[in-house]
DNA sequence: TTATGCATTAATGTATACACAAATGGATGC
DNA sequence: GCATCCATTTGTGTATACATTAATGCATAA
């Protein structure tokens, strides 16, 4: 069966739980509490715990619980700087490193993938293709530590986005730039895949942050 | 007295092990043996090492004990890399802030006594002032999430520091930069600060990277 | 009525016990 | 002599027990 710790199952079913909604941010829960509903003791919790602390899903705080973090539009405007930088890091690297059409063609799909979800009006799954790509993106980069940082600072996105997704206007330009950043690296111009990854990424900060604040998500 | 747990006495007492080399890169050690040596319970031990893992300090492998992460001149690089990205990106958001020069006045410090310590040959206290320089322009960037990412990545250029501070040649033309990049942001010049912190980073980059693989440090 | 202090309660931090699984060494067969 | 299998050892993962300490509520006094 699956070599699988019970740190392990408490970190992806926490995870889950927290992405799904069915914990809320600023909620508070015992290590009891949820090693119950878990199914497991308070040890392998609290080490899901502090995993999941690091990476900043989480607060725990002696006598009042672990707090499921919240993330306000200042948060937001925070770690978009910091995908904005690195992603477009990435981008140039990637164009640097001279990838065949075939090393490419992950990037390829996920842009036709956001294509036909647009034409279909299926937001989820232009979010999904969305998500391929930026990830590829990175890991195409080639920085392994730099890889983990955007995960992190992803995940917290992917929170935000769960509430945001449907208010925000149609993600036309968006694959406009995709493809053009998808061209640049293919034809190793760094300079462009930089530059256009890094206006990307921080015309979607902007219009993010905006929409957080006007709908007062400054605590969500 | 002091109001620190076991597990912020063990995360503090295995850093410094680390920094000082009394725990060498690409050594194993038992959670039993750090345990007895710090005087308490494998709990606290783990839990530890479990945030030092988080911050790639430490790797835990079943069975083989608590390793110390060894730092490889590719490692070196990456790190670098991400630096220069976030740095650069504190250097500019500092110029925007608008800063008075007495909020400015320890990153002048830091600067006056870099060139202290060169016109003295004192390399370490150089190094130490060049930290304080360098934590306080991320300070002012005012991201907290970037303000973390960088200080982890920085613990890991110290300890790579220990063993190449002596090789390299004198970092005059570090200072000189440094207060480009000072005098940038006090006059609001985001893009001067960017860039010169940029080029900045990217030759210490080059010329540690060059210095580690010409040393043969691959698995440090 | 409100503030203050104390007793109570309960959650965490830490120690310890134990089962399981992987590494090790030796014995046996080829 | 070399490889393979099994017994043994030992470290970890997890559960549990316990002491400490902070929060809570109640009583008392201003």
């Amino acid at each position: 069966m699956g070599a699988m710790s019970n740190v392990e199952r408490a970190v992806s079913a926490l995870r889950q739980m927290i992405f799904a909604g069915e914990l809320p941010p600023g909620s508070d829960h015992l290590e009891t509490e949820l090693a119950e509903k878990l199914g497991m003791s308070r040890t392998p919790v609290r080490e899901a715990a502090l995993m999941l602390q690091a990476q900043g899903l989480v607060e725990m705080r002696p006598r009042r619980g672990i707090r499921i973090s919240p993330v306000s539009a200042e948060d937001m405007a925070e770690i978009y700087d910091i995908l904005t930088e690195l992603e477009s890091l990435a981008a140039a690297r990637a164009a640097e490193a001279q990838y065949s059409k075939a090393d490419l063609a992950t990037l390829a799909t996920a842009i036709r993938d956001m294509d036909a979800a647009l034409g279909a009006d299926d937001l989820r799954a232009w979010a999904e293709a969305d998500d391929r790509f930026h990830r590829e993106l990175v890991r195409l980069g080639r920085n392994a530590r730099l890889s983990m940082v955007v995960s992190v600072m992803r995940d917290q996105v992917r929170r935000a986005r769960a509430t945001t997704l449907f208010m925000r206007p149609k993600p036309k330009q968006s694959n406009e730039d995709h493809r053009v950043v998808y061209q640049a690296i293919a034809r190793g111009d760094a300079q462009t895949a930089h530059d256009t990854h890094h206006a990307h990424r921080q015309a979607a900060r902007d219009m993010l942050v905006a929409l957080l604040e006007k709908h007062q998500f400054h605590g969500l």
